[in-house]
DNA sequence: AACAAAGTTGAAAACGATTTCATAATTCGT
DNA sequence: ACGAATTATGAAATCGTTTTCAACTTTGTT
């Protein structure tokens, strides 16, 4: 079914068909004999020839560097929530962490005239910000904040400081940071950031305070807290940067034969387990990883349809919630 | 750049450049000038004039009920892997269990002339089905199994089944199976029948046997545990139908004073948090999601790729494996 | 040297929409 | 009832590719 036969049937024009569809002028009575073919036919007009005609393509692309993990898949259930409201397709590019096959996604964006491209948490290196000042496609980024690019973001320091200082309100004088790489700006040196500010306005109340750097994984957490304890057995307070991670030094911590919440107390940051585990112990800080898609692709969305370019670059940081649960 | 600048830059006809890309015959000559060309401009052809005019749209849709799930997004991560090695992009629809916004999405993806979908998990209803029937759209289906679709399963009866001979052989008497809806053919009515063919061939060795259905959440397991010690408060083994479930189930039996593992067993169906939680004690059936999710892929694009369209339906079954932890 | 087969080439015709442009048919104000 | 403003209308151009077709070269065979 093209336009031009849709047209024939109902003796009219391909344009008055057009003018039908995207609401030009036209005689109540060609609109009802061109709806009736339609709704006869089922006839539903080919994207490729409107994207090739007006430019335009209402889809969004989404960079995730994986899948399967809690905060990217809520993240995700945000953006697509709301590209659905406004008629976008999502589509998704798993890196993989590979800055390559990222680079290529954003190509491909561009060949396809994309409205515009989300970009979940990544380190933003020059090339790719020279490929992106080229391509003039319209780009959100999440989790990190770079001057000149929208983003949006947790307060990373200011959790990891609230939720230090309370677990140096419990009272632990020997206290740990299970941290990531500080390339990443927000979750490696942002964070890091805050754990150290809360110790330093307490240092009179602490004995000791130990650093490690590793990955966002459980393992990394469980051998990170494992060298700690080789370190010093006597560590009561355990910052990490990631709930992930806590979930692996706490394995570390139970079978070094302490007690979670009793002699040591542990902190995590996200939160991103909420349906899953009510029961975890894991004392706090809830990110609102959903909101920060929805907030992702409104901003992007903003972007495209009112295109004001003079408007100011948004930078938006979201607040979280400090949840005391057992492990304190 | 259009190929026809290209084709005026590099003193040949477009046609020239078109078999350049696509590989038609050509001197050697002509080649590298238009490499050249290429690559000064960074030439990249329009999607969208391709795909009018080749009809072909390297893009496959994926219908989830909803993002953040773990067993979702570990399948979509297969997909994602397996799709980009044959160059497909991903578009993702989050039906939100809408039956409505999946036939929307079907009809987006034909207008699109997109190469084929995957839909994950949902009951095919009349409706549904005869709009593919309509639509030559080829379609893999994950997690059910209707004849006439290609599908990919896990085998669900039989690892309820193994999973209460286990908590049968464990010496309990008196046992629950906390299940969903039978509509869902699989999650709903083959587990249960694998519970049912347990319990049947072990009569003798059980006093009780109870029976609940409900949603796949925690608070639904919760519920219906509470419900279930109410009736019985001696109940001393429980099968979930899915781990989500069983979580929930779990809160309720610590509730109740009870110790998991050692006055009641416990087991659920899933086992798809092994990354967060190595901590989980539930013992359960670990299924393969991501391979779900690159078997599926992978039966789709041989749908595409070979269009051999004489070679029978395929309906692979995935098997588990039963992973025993603290529960039973 | 002649002729067939194979390899190169560009002009032009699609693909299926939207939009411009000129013209025809209305409505409106006086 | 008359010109002016407005609304309806379809023919044709356009978007950027791929592919067909026919013509033209080159190579190979006898």
């Amino acid at each position: 079914m093209t336009i031009k036969e849709v047209a024939q049937m109902a003796g009219v024009s391909s344009a008055a068909v057009s003018r039908y569809l995207n609401g030009g002028s036209l005689s109540q009575e060609k609109k009802e004999r061109i709806q009736k073919v339609i709704e006869e036919t089922g006839y539903r007009p080919s994207t490729a020839a409107q994207v090739l005609r007006t430019g335009r393509m209402k889809q969004i692309g989404v960079i995730v560097p994986k899948l399967y993990s809690d905060s990217v898949s809520q993240i995700m259930e945000g953006i697509s929530e709301k590209a659905a409201t406004q008629g976008y397709m999502v589509v998704v590019c798993n890196t993989g962490g590979e800055e390559e096959s990222e680079i290529r996604f954003l190509e491909l964006m561009e060949n396809n005239q994309a409205a515009g491209v989300i970009i979940m948490g990544t380190v933003l290196t020059a090339r790719k910000e020279s490929i992106l000042k080229k391509y003039s496609l319209p780009v959100v980024v999440t989790g990190q904040n770079y001057k000149g690019i929208p983003c949006i973001y947790h307060n990373d320091e200011s959790a990891v400081k609230e939720l230090t200082e309370l677990v140096i309100k419990r009272g632990r004088k020997r206290v740990a940071y299970i941290g990531v790489n500080e390339r990443d700006e927000r979750a490696g040196a942002l964070r890091r950031k805050g754990f150290q500010s809360a110790v330093d306005s307490a240092k009179e109340k602490l004995s000791q305070v130990y650093t490690a750097v590793g990955e966002f994984t459980p393992d990394s957490g469980y051998n990170n807290m494992v060298s700690l304890f080789r370190e010093d057995p006597q560590i009561d307070g355990v910052v990490c940067a990631t709930d992930t991670i806590a979930m692996g030094a706490m394995r570390a911590i139970r079978q070094a034969g302490r007690t979670i919440g009793e002699d040591i107390s542990i902190v995590g940051v996200g939160d991103s387990w909420v349906d899953n585990f009510s029961e975890t112990p894991l004392t706090t800080a809830h990110f609102y990883f959903k909101q920060c898609g929805t907030g992702a692709a409104e901003m992007l969305l903003g972007i495209i349809e009112g295109e004001d370019s003079t408007a100011p670059v948004r930078q938006t940081c979201l607040e979280y919630t400090i949840v005391e649960r057992g492990s304190i």
